[in-house]
RNA sequence: GUGGAUGUAGCUCAGGGGUAGAGUGCCUGACUGUGGAUCAGGAGGUCGUGGGUUCAAAUCCCAUCAUCCACCCCA
């Protein structure tokens, strides 16, 4: 009987405690606030979907991360949900009514049966917002625009918005002369131009056995550098006879464009032709920010699919979005201690100490006031040495403490200790809220 | 899915076929009204799990699981 199961979790799945918890949502609060600023509003959707809604939407290599959510005698086949742009067209498809163009953000987790390691997890939060029914540039600007001000707003400082276009490198494709069949592993090869160079890629080019003169193209094609405006210039003449370059080269040009006018420096993005992104439903301007340090991967990704909606509905619709991975973020913020000071351990500011049984009571009046202050307050439950409540109280990492004993009550005090400075001061009972309030906005200040 | 490394106290790790170690943290006391110092005590581990070899396994072998790293791919 006295068997124990070992507590543990799914593999690539945490707990995430308070004091993580607590990173988690300033973060989450930054990006909403910032969501919510451009007009998107909330949605939420099941995290099980019908294994239909998400088959053949994401291409091979990603369907096969799909997890499996059937239970036995379940007669519906589901799986959850792998990222949050497929439910939404699949809610678009469901609900005509919706004003177009729908703008909605999500903040939920998504499921991948990846194999685990840093920055990679199995389930994971995404942080989405998309905008349903407009095929205008400035809906893709807009997005762009999101990630430049949720990063800015977090502190960060060296981050690169990749810009690319779908359309563009279709044409890209097309210019080469490379047969369809390895178009893929083509688009795979190029996309690691960062990561092992131009000699790599010409070396994996060579592997697949794409003719030397085609290579030799695409390299002069993908080390087309400098400004956003003159690296598409550049491809507008060698890419112009292609109808589809040149359509994805127009888009690109008006996105760049309205970025300037929102005012997005130019240092946080470039137009770079090697990036491709792995989703298959992409189909025009595609974007993913890389931060150099640590060396993580993406952490924002998202692009344009104007026919993923057409695949639940005859009615279709164009469709753009950009995606968030908190827990790159935060991985990223805890490396370099990004975290403003104010985003403390713990959500508790004051702990009431409980001097003795006698004096419980006015104790627990006290730490009444302090709530009806607005001041979250924990009240210490046990009247133990006093030596051992601040010690709690500073292991946990709250900031002040309130101790009433005999010698402050009889005096109409309350002594308000600031357990960072170790200083505390006598205060009268009804200005122990204006106090601590007024301490608490110094530090945060 | 492929390859590699690791798994010993809450945490960081050492050790190594014969009674399980350090640092740190934790608890108690010196300190009967004040948490980062000092001193003195103390608790805490079937050495990831299962099997095998052996008189004897934490140590050697096999398997398995988990974590980390690289690949693939991605947030």
């Amino acid at each position: 009987m006295s068997t124990f199961i070992k507590p543990r979790v799914p593999r690539g799945m945490r707990d995430i405690l308070p004091e993580q918890m607590i990173r988690r949502q300033y973060v989450i609060d930054v990006i909403r606030d910032v969501f919510e600023e451009f007009g998107f509003e909330p949605l939420q959707t099941p995290a099980l979907e019908l294994s239909e809604v998400l088959t053949g939407k994401y291409g091979p290599d990603a369907e096969k991360l799909i997890y499996q959510a059937g239970h036995t005698g379940g007669k519906e086949d589901i799986s959850l949900r792998y990222d949050l742009s497929v439910p939404l067209c699949r809610v678009i498809a469901m609900y005509p009514q919706l004003p177009k163009p729908f703008k909605r953000y999500q903040i939920d987790p998504v499921w991948r049966a990846e194999r685990p390691q840093k920055g990679r997890y199995r389930q994971f939060f995404q942080c989405d917002a998309d905008t349903v029914g407009s095929e205008s540039m400035l809906a893709d600007a807009e997005n762009v625009n999101l990630v430049y001000q949720v990063l800015s707003r977090l502190g960060f400082k060296q981050f690169e918005i990749n810009i690319n276009d779908r359309k563009l490198i279709t044409g890209i494709g097309q210019y080469a002369g490379v047969p369809t069949a390895q178009l893929g592993g083509l688009y795979r090869s190029i996309d690691k131009l960062d990561k092992i160079g131009v000699d790599g890629v010409i070396a994996e080019l060579r592997e697949n056995e794409i003719p030397e003169d085609v290579i030799e193209k695409l390299i002069e094609l993908l080390q087309i550098g400098g400004d956003a405006a003159d690296v598409l210039t550049d491809m507008n003449q060698r890419l112009g006879s292609s109808e589809i370059a040149r359509e994805g080269i127009a888009d690109l040009e008006k996105l760049i464009n309205h970025l300037t006018i929102l005012g997005v420096p130019e240092q946080y993005y470039r137009v770079n032709v090697a990036m491709v992104r792995g989703l298959e439903y992409y189909t025009g301007p595609i974007y993913e920010t890389v931060v150099e340090e640590p060396k993580i991967g993406s952490i924002t990704g998202g692009g344009r699919y104007d026919e993923l909606i057409g695949s639940f509905s005859k009615q279709s619709y164009p469709a753009t979005g950009t995606s968030f991975g908190i827990e790159r973020i935060i991985d990223v913020m805890e490396e370099f201690d990004m975290f403003p000071v104010s985003v403390g351990k713990t959500v508790t500011q004051v702990l009431m100490t409980v001097f003795d049984d006698q004096l419980m009571d006015e104790s627990l009046k006290l730490a009444t006031v302090l709530r009806q202050g607005g001041i979250r307050t924990e009240m210490y439950f046990r009247p133990t040495k006093i030596s051992a409540q601040l010690k709690y109280a500073g292991n946990k990492g709250i900031p002040y403490a309130v101790i009433l004993g005999s010698d402050e009550l009889a005096g109409g005090n309350a002594a308000v200790r600031d357990l960072t400075t170790r200083e505390q001061e006598n205060v009268p009972l009804d200005k122990v809220v204006e106090t601590i309030k007024s301490m608490i906005r110094t530090v945060s200040d």
